[in-house]
RNA sequence: GCCGAAAUAGCUCAAUUGGUAGAGCAACUGACUUGUAAUCAGUAGGUUGUGGGUUCGAUUCCUACUUUCGGCACCA
């Protein structure tokens, strides 16, 4: 995936087209009122007031046109520098440069290319025909300055390039990355599906998904295992209470799908599990001697995600996720969110996926009362805990404000789909506030009751968003250990042959491999094909040589090789491979 | 939720200025009995997302709603 950004050359180049494209759209609605129009990872954007008119696709047609004009007229850009005055003055008619304007220091730049006149930093090429290889990509609503209470303005996308050749290629990986979506696939390889009917965003796992789901349950379940984690199960409603006293019901109401109530009782759907956690931890008396104590659980959750918000497997409103809560003293919290971050970080490379960075959460600047909790020390001291430990353990991390969780800061493990978009998979979070609101205790080496502290635990993602991740990782050819099928017998002749076939059948799944038995009455080419479409690993073909020399053949997904070997060593080939985890 | 676009058979898509819907694949039936990416023939499949309206007549035009898609906002 191209970074325009990151790319000095390129990035001057966009910005320059991305005034190429309000001067375009300044020749064709003259009264476009200009707000924004920076580059960005991929490509340009620009925010367009065009008052009641509205750009449609169609549209962009249109304006590439007349800036391909533009382009083609050569004109110079020339750079104005103005001082704040001068520069008032000469937007004096648009509120939303002069809304920039009041906000800058004294010497302010302008870029002028014919009679269009932009307030901008620059730098930008000389002449608009350097801005030659371009495309605009789509239009949508953006609010100004990202503010749901603001106006809504127009926001035109497009991206450029310095050759023909690099446009191209770029479109087209694009058009490639759409064959990858988790969507199309999903259905393709009957994965999971998404029915209208039952439901906005409620994901139905299908047989063959609900196989990798397995398999990523168990993997996750043995990992928490070894890293000393205990198993529980609580209920998926729970009662009002609980989350008035946890605060999400004061911070996070809107997130929840609403109160049901019958025969006096009060009960929600649960958005997270924390606070039954809190409970088993509070159901006994805990010494310290018994800290740390994690609990995992396969948490089936509900959140209100908002209807434009959902996407796929990738937003949901029914989740699934293996969540955990660590109770620890205050001394073991270092030692226990190294070990949270190493389960983490060895899972996504066991699954072949790569962290893009490593955030940390922290509280605003504002200190939004209404979206945090009030305690500003303890703010100072768990954001200061988790900062300490990233640093002391020499993991690069970008600090971002504002993007803490009501109960405390967080450590939130990006990666990227394959469209780009970065999507929060893991999570390790700080929490010394739904302790006191639960009242946990302890009772330490000196006898006298403490508060422990909470780190809250997302391991690998929900079980929806990882498996959307994975089949746009994989572009569905699953590696042999998650592949939904692993193996498909094939009998050449479903009669002769079905002995044989039925033994080996036999033999994989007494092995634990998952198979498909193809004994239709089809053409061996065909199954093959239809085999290699579904994309499972290995397809196992067995005639008369396999019959008689007590061997099977196999062919790889995407290999044209046939490989005879004796059973025994295609079991052991087998478990070799998935023991591995071989990509 | 907001801005915009879209919705036709299980899937992918057609249907000329408005004249009551077609194809390929899949499914089913039969023939073929097959050695590595599609064997042949036939059958069935639709109140064109839902409700209203305009019209002699609506898949086509208008309208409301639902859902999906591209973004924005949100994302404990």
């Amino acid at each position: 995936m191209i970074n325009i950004k990151e790319d000095e050359k390129l990035s001057i180049l966009n910005h320059s087209c991305a005034h190429l494209l309000a001067h375009a759209v300044k020749r064709i609605y003259p009264e476009a009122l200009f707000w924004v129009g920076p580059v960005i990872e991929d490509g340009f954007y620009y925010d367009i007031d065009l008052g009641d008119k509205v750009v449609t696709e169609e549209d962009l047609e249109k304006i590439e046109r007349e800036m391909k004009r533009i382009s083609k007229d050569n004109k110079k850009i020339i750079k104005l520098e103005l001082s704040k005055e001068e520069a008032l003055e000469m937007f004096k008619d648009d509120p939303y440069k002069i809304d920039l304007i009041n906000n800058m220091e004294d010497s302010i730049t302008a870029y002028k290319q014919d009679d269009f006149i932009d307030l901008c930093r620059g730098p930008h090429v000389e002449y608009t025909k350097d801005i030659k290889y371009f495309k605009l990509l789509k239009v949508s609503g953006a609010y100004y300055k990202g503010d749901s209470k603001n106006k809504m303005l127009q926001r035109i996308y497009g991206i450029c390039f310095n050759s023909e050749e690099e446009l191209n290629d770029y479109l087209n990986m694009l058009e490639e990355a759409k064959k990858r979506d988790h969507r199309i696939l999903g259905k393709e390889l009957d994965l999971f599906m998404l029915v209208p009917e039952a439901g906005q965003g409620l994901a139905f796992w299908l047989p063959r998904g609900m196989a990798v789901r397995k398999v990523l349950e168990d993997y996750q379940y043995k990992e928490q295992l070894k890293a000393g984690y205990q198993f529980v199960s609580t209920p998926v409603i729970a009662s009002k209470w609980l989350y008035e006293t946890s605060g999400h019901w004061e911070h996070y109401q809107d997130m929840m799908f609403p109160l049901m109530e019958r025969d006096g009782e009060e009960l929600v759907l649960r958005p997270m599990s924390c606070p039954h956690h809190m409970l088993i931890f509070k159901s006994k008396l805990r010494s310290y001697r018994d800290l740390p104590i994690r609990y995992s659980e396969i948490v089936l959750q509900h959140r209100y995600e908002s209807s434009g918000g959902l996407s796929g497997l990738e937003r949901v409103r029914a989740m699934n996720l293996t969540d955990a809560h660590i109770f620890a003293r205050k001394d073991q919290i270092e030692e226990e969110v190294i070990a949270a971050y190493e389960l983490i970080d060895k899972a996504i490379k066991d699954l072949g996926l790569e962290i893009d960075y490593i955030e940390l959460a922290l509280r605003g600047e504002d200190n939004n009362s209404d979206k945090y909790h009030s305690n500003d020390e303890v703010w100072i001291e768990t954001e200061e805990i988790l900062k300490n430990i990233l640093d002391k353990n020499n993991i690069e991390y970008i600090e971002k404000k504002g993007e803490a969780a009501f109960y405390g800061p967080k450590i939130d493990i990006q990666v990227r789909n394959i469209l780009g978009t970065v999507i929060t998979m893991s999570t390790i979070q700080l929490d010394m506030v739904l302790p006191e609101r639960f009242d946990l205790t302890y009772v330490d080496n000196d006898g006298n009751k403490k508060r422990p502290v909470a780190i809250h635990r997302g391991y690998i993602s929900t079980y929806e968003r990882l498996l959307s991740i994975l089949i746009e990782q994989y572009a569905g050819a699953f590696p042999l250990w998650l592949a939904p099928v692993q193996v498909n017998i094939i009998p050449v002749n479903s009669e002769y042959h079905s002995d044989y076939s039925k033994e080996i059948k036999e033999l994989l799944i007494d092995n634990d491999i998952r198979i498909e038995f193809d004994d239709r009455n089809e053409k061996l080419g065909y199954k093959i094909r239809e085999s290699q479409m579904q994309k499972i690993p290995y397809s196992v073909v067995i005639g008369d040589k396999e019959k008689e020399e007590g061997t099977i053949t196999y062919r790889k997904y995407n290999s044209n090789d046939m490989i005879t070997v004796n059973k025994e060593e295609f079991i052991s080939l087998l478990k070799e491979e998935i023991i591995k985890k071989t990509i």
